[in-house]
DNA sequence: GCGGGTTTGTGGGGTATCGCACAGTTCACG
DNA sequence: CGTGAACTGTGCGATACCCCACAAACCCGC
């Protein structure tokens, strides 16, 4: 899979691309491994092809919850050089993605002005959808929020099976596997989803999107797809 | 005041302050005011000095919520130029701010390095303190969010006396006004605040610090002060 | 000083959610 | 193919929360 699958990379100019491409190594990320944790001062950073990557924030009494995901639109690591990061980051779904050392990134800061425009791009949208997520928490029922994830994650990924576990993604969304349960079954009987044991597939990914709020649309570079009039 | 009050212009040096100095125009942000819409292309900037501004989204069908507080640390405005705003800037707290156009702002960059600089890292604690924001909405009772809500807020501010109605604090922080009432009244009972029609005055900020959990200082630029061990 | 409207404090009844418990199912591994 | 652990589906009582209502307190303007 070439770096190229990588939005961010895939959106420079060639001169730039080549300043990267020679320093990127391809790295395989296994589910469950830490990038880095919260207090480490990230030595990489990563552009994932086909890996989803989660960044988690704990509070020390424990109660990790995921606050984003890093996807093929991405690069994990640091906004600021040299500062420990305030978040885990957790490989969710295993795949390819491209490393390259935070001293060659800053190398290239003066030769590659358009890929550092499209890096603050990227943080902004990171704080819309943050910002979102906190409306959708706080003001919609859990199924949105449900299908606010199913769909990001869709969008990170490469492919419509999503390997997690009903007890995983309550502890992601912060919220009672009972609930989540209830909720994926509801939208098994829309046959928008299937279920099978560690995996959810989407099969309707227009339906999903019919139901959700527009948390989802927030922090999305598309936006919402004109409904029909309803009279 | 000075600009110099707002931390961001008064950690520059010397001569790029001298570069933004000229171009400031001090203003009087009034309290409800609306500095831009979600949907609007901003025209300015805002140094608060005295101001509070708060970052309010809102989905469509209404239910707005803080999600962020602009104040003497930060710059009210855009990450990305020329893009839509995905928030609405409102002024929780009359006072003054210093003013910018947007295009005065850019053609600085180039002289102004430390200035770019700092303003990256305060996106980034920006970033820090949405995401411990959702953790503490999620796991921490209502209590501890409120106690961050009002630390927060005396950070941002230069004054103890908070100007806000239980209702207008219930909105933005996505809660019931009586479960504002109600916690409010126990930390009456410690000593820690002082309420009366519309404000809320904070008497020992150490005693709310005491029982403020951690996500508080996530995204702060001190830590925590380490508590005597309890045996 | 005196309305009048806003804000604050408090109660109660209905309901959604939580926490737990357990049974059925599926998959991994031997 | 068998066994066991993990995952999924479901039920139930207890709890906390939500919504509504209302009274008391307060403050602003006149």
């Amino acid at each position: 899979m070439s770096p190229r699958t990588n939005e961010l990379l895939s959106r420079l100019p060639e001169h730039e691309y080549e300043a990267f491409a020679g320093q990127l190594k391809l790295v395989f990320l296994r589910k469950g491994q830490v990038l880095f944790h919260a207090g480490e001062v990230p030595r990489q950073v990563w552009f994932p092809t086909g890996a989803v990557v989660s960044m988690m924030n704990d509070s020390p009494q424990g109660d990790p919850l995921e606050t984003f995901m890093f996807g093929k639109s991405c690069m994990v690591g640091v906004a600021t050089v040299g500062k420990p990061s305030f978040y885990r980051a957790q490989v969710r779904t295993a795949g390819p993605a491209y490393q390259l050392p935070v001293s060659a990134l800053q190398a290239l800061r003066s030769q590659c002005p358009t890929y550092f425009l499209h890096a603050v791009e990227s943080v902004n949208r990171m704080v819309m959808q943050l910002s979102q997520a906190l409306v959708c928490s706080k003001h919609h029922p859990l199924e949105q929020q449900l299908i606010r994830w199913l769909l990001i994650s869709l969008d990170r990924s490469t492919d419509a099976q999503i390997q997690i576990t009903h007890l995983e993604l309550s502890e992601l969304l912060g919220v009672r596997r009972e609930a989540v349960t209830h909720s994926l079954g509801n939208m098994v009987e829309c046959d928008a989803i299937a279920l099978r044991r560690g995996v959810i597939e989407v099969l309707d990914r227009q339906a999903l999107e019919a139901h959700a709020c527009d948390c989802y649309w927030t922090g999305q570079q598309t936006v919402r797809p004109r409904l029909r009039a309803s009279a």
